[in-house]
RNA sequence: GCCGACUUAGCUCAGUGGUAGAGCACUCGCUUCACACGCGAUAGGCCACAAGUUCGAACCUUGUAGUCGGCACCA
């Protein structure tokens, strides 16, 4: 059969998913097993108006992997899939839309057509994330894909609103929030980003004091806000100011007298140490008001527009226009003293780059404490969630717990879950899961419902459990000390019921996989509402994933429009190679993205391609069989190191490193180590599997051993031996499929002799993959003789490599071999590899005798274990090559051996280290010590 | 202002209280019948700097410098 040279990820990549997918592999029903234990992980929704990014990318990898690995290693697995409705991203985009094709804002088709115009937008573009996710090949149960907005995750929403609202933990209040002139709709903190405004300015204003020649100067970076002032603060304490205490400011441009109060709050030493307070437009003025019982004037639209409290020369004009106009007039009065450049952080909306005004307005609050109290009582009692890693997250977590504030959860958008609210006429509010309920609350039918949807962050936190079908008609535990659920929920709507028990069978979680940037946003929200909800954490583990840099170590962002598509990355590279550069990254550790990497990774999945083709391509007469590794080998003591032998030295080594990976492999997931498990497998399979197993085996499994052996053994011999390198190489398929699933699969389904009976038991009626497979554990058997023996022969062929570069012998030319050397197990090494070595290093000849046998004209090297070899190069030596190349030798031996005989001459060190270290150093000394001699000798001999 | 992380080969990064590692790039040699996306062989590092703890420090402690994050404040 014809096998291509190079493998094309292409076709691998189209034809397994859909496969997978239709076959029921993702789902955990696939599992047989009654007593599975049960892994489940939940996919942070992306955004429904979402692409893929490195950074899903990564989070997603570092999921998939856990599951496929946990998979097969027989668990009963969920990875649960959804999207998330991100209300202001995807009213934006639509309105966008519709502006484009329709010249019409929201407000003009009104809210009703304009909902249904997202819901539209959504079935017709919501799945390209979905597709992607596909792309990626993640074993996520499609058949339990969630959307935040749907009929099951919207109950739980409004269930638990009312329940925080009747339990008085959602409130509704006036206070200075972030709002974004733009987007019209107030924001969370967590929602704005601070950033440096370029041209900052400090501002002096000088106001007029009533009844006196005396005049006071504030420093504002908003001078426009002083049309709103109502006050003017100083330190009680400051000299200056003292006696104007009391009295009132003219308060220019405006017919306004203002008192002039004390406060702590002001610093005196801070710009003028006199401070313009504006309540309505500052949150910190807003504070000192409350102290003082002070006016509150708005001066400003939703728009950031000037409004007629501004006076009617302003009324209208937008913030900044407002803010050159009042400079001017101040100006005009002669009562501007300076400006001065400042630098100034402004807050900005963190999806339109507005920036935010502060501005008092009515909004609904959750207050978190009660939840919050919970939340740290299992952080310090159960150390949970345990971060991975631990540090810095745990302490931002922990901070900003302890640093909660109220939480801001109303939004002014259409698109989102609308506050389960009603008003009647005379505005008096009932919360209720329905019209229906909250008709029959008020007793009228006349009731409005509020108008403004919750943060999107509200629904994300419960995803967790309200995704597996809890609408709070679940009992659920209550852990101890945690108080006890409000009153049963009367219009809550059962759904999903066949999935019902997913709750109970699947949550809490095991590990939520996540960036940094969402740990206050998300992770401790959904840790929060769920020990409130469901008296249970909602997951155990939080892994941390870095964030991927551009290749100059500069953050990916649009504006700079240095992002690195994954989608791209996967055309060019494969999707499992851009996995394992992923995977291969430390786990929470950023990184600056580098193509030659992902390139690299590329020619590894090629090497695999081509271990296997050379496998295919001798495979006559063998099939995959696990059961003739470890059975095969025990008799392996009784006739270890025959010639040709099957199982041979190799053989038995190559199986010691697999199963020592297999452990490793297991251990590193296990710690979420994923780049450990990464390099591990690749040095496995490249240097151990490639590098040296097929080439020792190679002539055995094509036949072109030159052996003593009858014909008919020798097929004998062969045919196991090629069954053997086709489970060495089926093995580590399974051990690579999580990382590298589209590859793995596509080269174990051609492999002779596979099928579900190699499957994991708890998946033997399902259709053969290689995702079902048992996944290799290891143990901690070790065959120290193997590898120990594998050890002299690979020193051996190295070392007649070197000779043979060294002293420029034509590859073509054949050498041989002088060996002296008296350990047994050794000269067994050599004497039953004799074939493979012959091969591996270009020899024609071995030859055992003692040293002084050597000829003359030989270059020659030291063996660990006190052996020596020569190469004869009659007539070719460069003896001053020789000289300089055994110099150079016994050079970097004896910088060792001075630093070994320094350490073993210090007292201190033979006394207070370790026995076994001192020991080891001793060996080490004395094996240096002669192999320097040796050198010594033969470089005596030249001269 | 506070807190944290990072600083290891030319580049990107692993790493452990006891002889410093990988991939890529570089140098030399190979069209050897799985693979040139390959094979073989080299070269390359006082592990940012300084002090301390220790028999022993790249690793632990402290300080310094640089880089990058986070938080707070910003009249």
């Amino acid at each position: 059969m014809e096998i291509a040279k190079a493998y094309d990820p292409k076709e691998a990549e189209e034809h397994h998913y859909a496969r997978w997918e239709a076959s029921g592999c993702f789902a955990p029903e696939i599992n047989e097993n009654p007593d599975a234990e049960k892994f489940s992980i939940v996919i942070p929704p992306p955004n429904v108006t979402g692409t893929l990014h490195m950074g899903h990318a990564l989070q997603h990898t570092l999921m998939d992997v856990l599951t496929r690995w946990k998979r097969m290693r027989g668990y009963r697995t969920l990875f649960l899939v959804g999207v998330d409705h991100a209300g202001i991203s995807t009213q934006l985009m639509v309105t966008r839309q519709l502006k484009k094709d329709e010249h019409k804002s929201p407000q003009d088709i009104g809210r009703e057509a304009f909902t249904e115009k997202v819901w539209e937008w959504k079935n017709k573009y919501g799945d390209v994330i979905t597709r992607q996710i596909r792309k990626e090949g993640l074993s996520v149960d499609w058949s339990r894909e969630r959307f935040t907005m749907e009929e099951g995750l919207s109950t739980a929403v409004r269930e638990v609103f009312v329940r925080l609202y009747e339990e008085g933990w959602i409130y509704r209040g006036t206070r200075i929030v972030n709002w974004c002139p733009r987007d019209k709709t107030v924001l969370s903190d967590l929602e704005v980003k601070e950033e440096k405004a370029k041209d900052g300015k400090l501002y002096y204003l000088v106001y007029p004091i009533k009844g006196a020649d005396e005049k006071l100067t504030v420093a504002t970076t908003r001078p426009e806000t002083m049309l709103g002032d109502t006050a003017v603060a100083v330190n009680p304490e400051d000299e200056r100011y003292k006696h104007l205490i009391g009295k009132t400011i003219l308060l220019p441009l405006t017919n306004r007298e203002i008192p002039i109060i004390a406060d702590d709050y002001v610093e005196s030493e801070f710009g003028t140490g006199a401070v313009k307070i504006t309540p309505a437009h500052d949150p910190n003025d807003w504070e000192i008001s409350q102290r003082h019982n002070l006016e509150l004037l708005v001066v400003m639209n939703d728009d950031a527009t000037m409004n007629e409290a501004a006076g009617k020369n302003f009324a209208g004009l937008d913030r900044y226009a407002a803010r050159e106009k009042v400079v001017m007039e101040f100006e005009k009065l002669g009562l501007l003293e300076k400006i001065e450049d400042y630098e100034v952080t402004l807050p900005h909306c963190e999806r339109c780059k507005t920036v935010i005004e502060p501005l008092l307005s009515e909004q609904w609050f959750a207050k978190m404490d009660e939840m919050r109290d919970q939340a740290l009582k299992l952080l310090r009692e159960e150390n949970s969630p345990r971060f991975f890693p631990e540090v810095p997250h745990k302490k931002v977590y922990t901070l900003w717990l302890e640093n909660l504030r109220d939480w801001t959860i109303s939004r002014q958008l259409w698109w989102g879950h609308q506050i389960p609210a009603w008003y009647d006429k005379d505005g008096n509010i009932f919360v209720a899961h329905s019209k229906e309920e909250a008709a029959l609350k008020a007793g009228t039918e006349e009731l409005t419902q509020d108008n403004d949807v919750l943060d999107t962050w509200f629904s994300s936190a419960l995803w967790p459990f309200s995704t597996m079908g809890w609408n709070g008609s679940e009992p659920g535990a209550i852990a101890p000390g945690f108080s006890s659920p409000g009153s049963k929920n009367p219009g809550a709507i059962a759904f999903g019921s066949d999935k019902a028990s997913d709750l109970e069978t699947f949550y809490p979680t095991d590990v939520l996989v996540t960036g940094r940037d969402i740990i206050r946003l998300w992770v401790s929200r959904m840790v929060m509402t769920g020990l409130k909800f469901t008296g249970k954490k909602p997951f155990d583990d939080v892994i941390i994933h870095g964030t991927v840099l551009d290749k100059n170590g500069q953050r990916m962002s649009k504006t700079k429009n240095n992002g690195i598509d994954p989608l791209e990355v996967f055309e060019k590279f494969g999707v499992d190679a851009t996995r394992m550069t992923l995977a291969g990254s430390a786990t929470g550790i950023d990184f600056a993205w580098r193509d030659e990497k992902v390139e690299s990774y590329r020619n590894f999945a090629n090497k695999i391609w081509n271990a296997w083709r050379f496998c295919l391509m001798n495979s006559e007469g063998a099939s995959v069989n696990p059961d003739i590794l470890e059975t095969d080998l025990r008799s392996l003591k009784d006739q270890r190191n025959q010639p040709f032998g099957s199982p041979s030295l190799a053989d038995w080594w190559i199986e010691a490193r697999l199963i020592k990976t297999a452990k490793a492999v297991n251990f590193a997931l296990d710690t979420y180590q994923f780049h450990e498990a990464v390099q591990l497998l690749y040095h496995f399979f490249w240097d151990d599997f490639c590098g040296w197993y097929i080439e020792l085996v190679k002539d055995v499994i094509t036949g072109e051993i030159q052996s003593e052996l009858p014909a008919e053994m020798k097929l004998v011999v062969q045919s196991k031996a090629r069954s053997r390198i086709i489970t060495i190489l089926e093995q580590s398929l399974r051990l690579l499929h999580p990382f590298m699933p589209f590859l793995t699969e596509e080269l174990w389904q051609q492999l002779p002799g596979v099928g579900s009976h190699l499957h994991n038991p708890a998946y033997r009626s399902a259709e053969k993959t290689i995702m079902l497979t048992e996944f290799p554990r290891g143990n901690d058997k070790t065959w120290e003789a193997a590898e120990r023996t594998m050890t002299y022969v690979i020193e051996l062929i190295s070392k007649v490599r070197n000779i043979r570069a060294e002293m420029n012998i034509k590859s073509s030319d054949k050498v041989a071999i002088h060996i002296a050397a008296v350990d047994t197990e050794m000269l067994d090494a050599f004497r039953g590899n004799e074939a493979q070595i012959l091969k591996l290093a270009k020899a024609d000849s071995i030859v055992f005798e003692n040293p002084s046998k050597f000829p003359k004209a030989s270059a020659k090297a030291v063996l660990t274990g006190n052996a020596e070899i020569a190469i004869p190069l009659q007539g070719l030596i460069d003896f001053d090559k020789e000289r300089s190349r055994l110099s150079v030798q016994i050079e970097k031996l004896d910088i060792e051996l001075q630093r070994l005989n320094g350490q073993l001459s210090n007292a201190n060190f033979v006394e207070k280290a370790p026995a076994e270290k001192v020991n080891e150093l001793r060996e080490r000394q004395v094996e240096i010590g002669q192999q320097i001699r040796t050198l010594g000798n033969n470089l005596e001999a030249l001269k």
